[in-house]
DNA sequence: ACACTCAGAC
């Protein structure tokens, strides 16, 4: 079960109750010099302005890879009319130009020109080969050249082992590194670099098993070894290993920062991956595209915008340009950190979109229920000829289920059969939650039925949520079974259950669910809702009585709530806390987390600014109420972010329109 | 004159 915002857990630091990002993170002043690493996907434009020396006076290197009518290769075609010779280092230039553009079919060309050359038998050529088929995805190209050659060195088993490596092949590059071991050869710091990546993705023993050969042959202290090593402890979680190893480099470089703060960004530690940002530059190192990626995604997977922005203050000072690489991070940060209008202006700024782009900004539509815009955008870029991929149609078809465009969703399930994209078990759990949402709760049991693929948790999950939504107790009781059998310890169905139960005010069934659960030691993970206020994250659970100013809370709450009766507001107490009294219901309604939150914000933001609220669950049928209700009253936008989507709260209505 | 490490959308 992936969710679209990543929950923070509660033993994240971050989560403490009010200290954050200490101050003196935002005095370090940005250093405004340009870095020079170029991004994969900008490699080509970079080429393309070089113009260099000539061979043999003839060719020049722009012209290296030019093509004959026919479409040969004018070098080539020089060389067959005798109008020059050929020698090994010429083919290196070209293979290696082939390879910096990923021109795969002239690669091709120019390797069998050298098979029929007298340079056959030359290793270093036969290497550059291995390389050039591995670096333009051709592996088994790579690996077929590799076999067939009678003699081989050292950068012939580096060169194929980093293409399986670098192709996310890792097992192959680790069982090719067991065979050159079985050979007799020692890896150097070139081979263990790339084995240690190959490690890094099968898992944590091998990576400390290469590890110990890195030690053993001392090659720790090499740059490449040591950001592989830090690399590899942070992707299997190991943190403070990784800072081990880290500490212990002699010498570092941007690779190493960047690969411990990435470490940081995919445990959603925005905190630890924002400070070392910081030290990084006061240790005098550059922010590259990887670092500020890295950072982005850190603070989006905790909805740190301020942070965010800071952190975006220093990518348009240090002159980088906004390419593809960083922004579509930068897109995504801002839209799942609230700020829809940012994301915007990210996406119209870019250099140059590819596919990431375009989803990335599907998804921050879809999350901010804008589900026309979502479809929109979706038609423009395929007007644009942009080829949509697999998670663009999850973007598109959870637009549509999220704003109720039925029709549109199934229209689009189709379209994406007919481009003949596979539709995977994350599609079929959308297409049901989009049946259901509509209330069209028998099509989305009959779409089940009728599926190809084994219906998993998820689907029965989907369906369980439309039966809560639409009060159909039998076949959410139904859903809820499947469930129970196929992800028993998830507290989110239980808890839907019981309260279908309890909206039916079958009580006593509600708890019975409940009893299951506690019995079978399933735990609920506590609800809780977070607000920034400058640079400081305030954390607030459900009648939370530990806060420094708890009673003015508490006092702001029962005054909002007094004025928003008066507006209209009724509080809903039907699906909550069925085993006490109506009056004692609507008290501890009152003190849900987001109110908590929501009173805490009016206490100490300015007047007419925007609050922006986060919560770890879904967003109850009475706080959301109540929400629109106090936009009313205060004339002010409240951004509430659930567990995968926007509520934008404004003059008394919600931009989800009651239907989320 | 050949080979190595760091990012992302669901």
């Amino acid at each position: 079960m992936k969710r679209h915002i990543t929950n923070t857990p509660f033993s994240n630091p971050i989560f403490k109750r009010i200290i954050f990002f200490s101050p003196h993170f935002f005095s370090t002043s940005a250093n405004s010099a340009a870095a020079s690493s170029a991004a994969a996907s900008d490699i080509e434009e970079d080429i393309g302005a070089f113009t260099g020396s000539t061979f043999g006076g003839i060719i020049q290197d722009k012209d290296l890879l030019r093509k004959t009518p026919n479409g040969g290769l004018y070098v080539l075609d020089l060389i067959d009319k005798g109008a020059m010779d050929p020698n090994a280092t010429l083919y290196n230039q070209l293979l290696k130009r082939c390879t910096q553009m990923g021109r795969l079919k002239e690669g091709r060309l120019v390797h069998a020109h050298f098979l029929n050359s007298i340079y056959c038998k030359y290793i270093a050529v036969q290497n550059t080969i291995i390389n050039m088929y591995a670096k333009c995805g051709s592996p088994e190209e790579a690996r077929k050249v590799f076999d067939e050659m009678p003699e081989r060195d050292m950068v012939s088993w580096t060169a194929v082992i980093t293409g399986f490596s670098q192709n996310d092949r890792a097992q192959e590059a680790l069982g090719l590194f067991l065979e050159m071991s079985r050979n007799g050869f020692v890896p150097n710091e070139f081979t263990l670099g790339s084995v240690l990546k190959a490690a890094a993705a099968v898992g944590e023993i091998e990576g400390r098993q290469i590890h110990g050969i890195c030690l053993k042959n001392g090659h720790c202290d090499d740059v490449y070894v040591g950001s592989a090593l830090v690399d590899m402890y942070s992707r299997c979680g190991r943190m403070e290993e990784a800072k081990v190893v880290f500490d212990g480099l002699d010498s570092k470089n941007e690779v190493c920062w960047n690969a411990l703060i990435a470490g940081h960004a995919r445990k959603s530690e925005a905190e630890n991956a924002v400070r070392l940002f910081s030290e990084m530059k006061k240790a005098d190192f550059e922010a590259t595209h990887f670092t500020y990626s890295s950072v982005f995604a850190a603070c989006a997977s905790v909805g740190a915008l301020e942070q965010g922005k800071w952190i975006h203050g220093h990518l348009v000072k240090s002159g980088l340009k906004l390419i593809a690489f960083v922004g579509n991070t930068l897109l995504d940060m801002y839209g799942k950190a609230g700020s829809i209008e940012d994301a915007r202006r990210v996406f119209d700024r870019l250099v140059k979109r590819d596919v990431v782009s375009w989803n990335s900004m599907l998804t921050a539509c879809a999350q901010h229920g804008l589900g026309g815009e979502t479809v929109e955008r979706f038609e423009e870029m395929r007007g644009r000829g942009i080829q949509p991929n697999e998670v663009t149609f999850l973007c598109v078809l959870t637009a549509c289920s999220h704003s109720g465009l039925l029709d549109k969703g199934l229209y689009y399930f189709e379209l994406m059969k007919k481009l003949k994209l596979e539709p995977d078990i994350s599609h079929y759990v959308t297409v049901v939650d989009l049946l259901g949402r509509a209330g069209q709760l028998a099509r989305a049991e009959e779409f089940i039925k009728e599926m190809q693929i084994k219906p998993t948790a998820a689907i029965w999950k989907a369906l369980l949520g439309a039966c809560r939504m639409h009060k159909n107790m039998d076949l959410g009781a139904y859903a809820a079974e499947r469930v129970f059998e196929l992800d028993p310890y998830d507290s989110g169905p239980h808890i839907l259950l019981s309260n279908i139960y309890a909206s039916a005010g079958r009580w006593r069934d509600a708890a019975k669910v409940r009893k299951m659960m506690n019995d079978s030691g399933v735990r609920k993970e506590p609800a809780c809702s977070w607000l920034e206020i400058e640079n400081n994250v305030h954390m607030f659970v459900a009648n939370d009585d530990g806060h420094p100013q708890r009673n003015e809370i508490r006092r702001m709450w029962e005054n909002v709530a007094d004025k928003i009766r008066e507006l209209g507001y009724v509080p809903d107490t039907s699906h909550v806390l069925w085993f006490v009294d109506q009056q004692e219901r609507e008290v501890r309604l009152q003190y849900h987390s987001e109110k908590l939150a929501l009173a805490f914000a009016l206490l100490n933001t300015p007047h007419g600014s925007t609050i922006r609220i986060k919560k770890n669950i879904r967003v109850c049928g009475d706080c959301h109420t109540a929400f629109k209700f106090v936009s009313r009253l205060v004339g002010r936008e409240i951004i509430l972010r659930d567990t995968n989507r926007f509520h934008h709260f404004r003059g008394g209505s919600c931009s989800c329109g009651d239907y989320w």
